[in-house]
DNA sequence: CATCAAAAACAAACATGATTGTTTCTTGAG
DNA sequence: CTCAAGAAACAATCATGTTTGTTTTTGATG
């Protein structure tokens, strides 16, 4: 599936839009074909990777044709862009969703992160973001949601941590930390790389780094 | 380039061997020319990516018939394992070097890691890792590299910082958090997912992490 | 030492299989 | 009756492995 160019990355004939919210049966069974095949595309990124993802093999995972699978994306690429924003929205909903019910200490945000990069969504993104390192059409669609998922994870984390503000840079720091060890102990483990009996004592390890950094905690004090 | 089962790594006719170091100008020849079609292999996964490192690619790459180049290799896959193995070595020998000429404090150490996370043999490297996720026959090949190659890690480490003994647990992680970081950076930055100027204050919380740690030093104590 | 045949290096052509985008066709909703 | 959903067939492209052909070493022989 090899991503060139796509006019819009809509469905190859635009379904007739009904004024209003006025679904008509058929246009809710597109919406719900559409998302399918996303879904689709999504986990044969997972199974097989995004390179041997292959637009026959996204329609037998959704159970479809490939006739019918174009009918809905005109075209492989227009499949992957969609999947690609999926994606990005799936990953800042966990977010959000995250930082809303959990308890909002260093060790349960460390656990929750390091759970969603567990995640076939963060496996799929990474498969998307190393792909897009020797396809341009790739990398121009990811940047700007790389750039905008950083935005997001700071700002999130900054409403966060409000005790942190006056040290940005400190702050800044710590979320990099954060970000840069799950992620690569996420893709470690993944590759082989690490053992994973050490996941548990870096996590203890960077709990311990993020409270250290933190200005307004004298040393050893927990919470 | 698929990489399936191949019997042999070695050419596809074998060359007849000379007792003891008597190099005929033709051994010599094909040994020239099979490295050019390795090193050519890793440039083409590095240029275009493993997923499109094709046997034409690496031909062209290499200023050879594609012919010509399955005469040496008797197969994509074989090319890749060599490719492969090369590249085990190649690590290996930077990592030897490194130790063998750099000061051996925390900084000039966590500097040279960092600067052979930032070659092509890195990033060549982990597109494969990441490929064989999803490729069984790949994985069954990487997977005892990728545990030498940490054996040796931390092997090499071993001797660098014989002070570090006694408390074998901390040094273990030590080098993980050391490997994880630098390698998530490495990472990271190449796919955009951090700021290149995240890049510097990072290194400097690594050396200070690691002294830290460090048993036998106290804190904020230099060197 | 001159010649020659075998083997290796290298090149090119071929057949196969897979993927892609397009087009044509059937069926059901509006 | 019109259009969308879905399916199937088609031509084009491309990579792969195989096969065949050409040139250069090489070591054996006369």
């Amino acid at each position: 599936m090899a991503l060139a160019a796509v006019r819009s990355g809509s469905p190859a004939r635009q379904p007739r839009e009904r004024g209003q919210g006025g679904q008509t049966q058929q246009s809710l069974k597109s919406a719900q074909t559409r998302a399918r095949l996303i879904d689709a595309t999504i986990r044969c990124i997972v199974k097989v990777g995004y390179a041997n993802t292959t637009t026959p093999q996204v329609a037998a995972e959704a159970g479809l044709s490939r006739g019918a699978m174009l009918h809905h994306f005109e075209n492989g690429s227009a499949l992957i862009k969609a999947a690609i924003v999926e994606l990005h929205e799936k990953r800042l909903r966990a977010f959000r969703r995250a930082a809303d019910t959990e308890n909002h200490d260093v060790e349960a945000l460390v656990r929750a992160y390091w759970r969603q990069v567990q995640k076939p969504a963060f496996v799929a993104f990474h498969e998307l973001a190393l792909a897009a390192r020797t396809h341009a059409d790739l990398a121009k669609i990811l940047q700007p949601l790389q750039i905008e998922y950083r935005e997001r994870f700071n700002a999130q984390a900054v409403a966060l941590f409000p005790e942190w503000q006056g040290q940005r840079e400190r702050f800044d720091l710590a979320m990099t930390l954060s970000q840069t060890m799950l992620e690569g102990m996420a893709i470690n483990v993944l590759t082989g790389a690490m053992a994973e009996a050490m996941v548990e004592p870096m996590l203890a390890l960077l709990e311990e780094q993020i409270r250290a950094m933190n200005p307004n905690v004298s040393k050893n004090q927990p919470g």
